[in-house]
DNA sequence: GCGGTGACGGTCG
DNA sequence: CCGACCGCCACCG
């Protein structure tokens, strides 16, 4: 009981930095759940209200929030605007540009790359 | 223990 | 490019 997945996936998703964003998909593979990107979502609906882990960064495969209860996606387009990342009018964002890419962990002591 | 469900993703038409 | 379908996997009743 070390860590749940979803204390990995919140872990994965609290290294996202500012004004970058991840891909529920990303945060699955890097939280070792390959394919678990549903969890991803389910693991970010169970957070509370009040929390430290930046949901907000998280957007699908196609760029674009995707967040079936109302209110909430407009907070996140509100967070992410304030952060500096920009979306069309589909609502879209460009991830080529915005996508966050992490860096191979350093496996301490160790050269990355 | 089983079946339905869902902050998703890839494929097909 | 967009909508429909199916596959995945953990949570909930």
């Amino acid at each position: 009981m070390a860590s749940s997945r979803y204390e990995r996936i919140w872990g994965v998703v609290r290294r996202i930095p500012r004004g970058r964003v991840a891909t529920y998909g990303q945060v699955a593979v890097l939280a070792g759940i390959p394919r678990g990107a549903r969890q991803v979502g389910y693991a970010l609906h169970a957070l509370p209200d009040v929390t430290s882990v930046p949901w907000h960064r998280v957007l699908n495969a196609r760029g674009c929030i995707s967040v079936r209860a109302g209110g909430a996606s407009v907070t996140q387009l509100l967070r992410l605007e304030r952060e500096g990342v920009r979306f069309d009018s589909g609502g879209r964002t460009d991830l080529a540009r915005f996508q966050w890419q992490p860096r191979r962990r350093a496996r301490s002591k160790q050269l990355r790359r």
